[in-house]
DNA sequence: GTGAAAATGAACTGGTGAGTTCAATTACCT
DNA sequence: AGGTAATTGAACTCACCAGTTCATTTTCAC
């Protein structure tokens, strides 16, 4: 767990970006085989880089699964709150709006980063469950959290008849990922962004008919 | 349960129904640590059973894997497509009707052997996707078919607003699973059959609100 | 340049596990 | 009782891999 130790104080000597190159090479071959079958051979040679070195940047294949995970995880959480800044404010819009949130939620969520993450936190989380806690609270919760905050807004100014957001919240994104794992058979195959749009429009649209005050559209 | 008395003695050797306590055992140990950390040593011991047997009976441990899967993933779909039975047929009743179903298919997904093939079908997509693409198709697949026709069942009779019934069947489903997964870090934890109650009866009530041709209840 | 930290490759250790072999044992059938 | 097939335990082969060691080379700071 000693994370700190990557600062500029030593490893910026010798050759440079040896690390992000291990780790970039390390989230790839975890995607494509699995954790276990993952070799520090064939990680090293797809880094271009020697075995020892990982070694001495991150330790254990533990410890470097440990740091692609939240690595990578960060980044797309970070991606995905960003999609909330473009979240309809008042009642202008408000169904182009969520379809235009809901679209970019799609994006976020179907980005092959992102998907190679979830399945190997969802297929190590028996392994490593600590890790598997750990991303989801700095992640899906938090979201959730935002997400229900805006919906609450826009009930509280009458656009939406909304009792429980968290509820709304959770009910809009199942909604509007619906059947995005079994399309893309859990990130393991390509997605036609097409279907994926077309299901996220769908979502928006039931989730007006149920929680919408006016007419709708 | 029937393995339980399986004591490594001398008593119940020779032959018997070795091949249900090895792929029984099998799904308990794989659901436990994971395909790649499942040893056959390990099930044999846990079967009560010589690992020579095992080779004897379903030849590797791939093998072993697979029948293990699909038997398993049978049994589950059996069950959940019996829940259709008690579909609400006519109008008698729709919103208990359908909270009743959906009550029953959360048991069914909350089923401890149907989260784990599901939970192990998600971690070895990458190793087995023609497995996973084969339970699919006689699984999920079949139901969202069947569940769709009821449904469009009760759109004919004017008793829901559908266009798209396969949409709604899948929308219908996402609303009742909706947090599932997550409530029990996909299956790889206990799930609070009250909060799992919860969600699917506000999934029945966004679904009639969505979908619902009159008050409702 | 020079020198020290970092990187390299290649060989090595130790452990684990799949799959096999085989002689001895056991259960079931007639 | 006798024969046959399944079962058993134990030892064995073979391969793979995490992690280490070390002598050598590269890179960069000064």
């Amino acid at each position: 767990m000693s994370v700190g130790d990557t600062e500029k104080s030593t490893s910026d000597r010798g050759r440079l970006d040896k690390r992000r190159a291990i780790v970039e090479a390390a989230l790839r071959v975890f995607a494509r085989v699995g954790y276990a079958q993952a070799s520090l051979d064939l990680i090293a040679a797809e880094a271009g880089v020697a075995k020892p070195t990982i070694y001495n940047h991150l330790g254990s294949k533990e410890n470097l699964f440990r740091h692609v995970m939240t690595e990578t995880a960060a980044r797309a959480n970070g991606k995905t709150m960003e999609v909330l800044e473009s979240f309809p404010g008042e009642a202008d819009g408000l169904r182009p709006g969520l379809e235009d949130v809901a679209g970019k939620l799609v994006a976020c969520y179907t980005d092959e980063q992102s998907q190679a993450v979830r399945r190997l936190l969802y297929a190590e989380a028996v392994r490593f469950p600590d890790l598997f806690d750990q991303v989801r609270a700095s992640g899906p919760d938090q979201f959730i959290e935002a997400l229900a905050g805006r919906l609450a807004r826009l009930a509280n100014a009458g656009h939406l008849r909304i009792e429980d957001p968290v509820r709304a919240a959770n009910q809009f994104i199942a909604l509007v990922y619906e059947e995005l794992p079994t399309l893309s058979t859990f990130g393991s195959r390509p997605l036609d962004q097409k279907d994926a749009e077309k299901v996220a429009v769908a979502g928006v649209d039931t989730f007006l008919r149920a929680f919408g005050s006016s007419g709708g559209s």
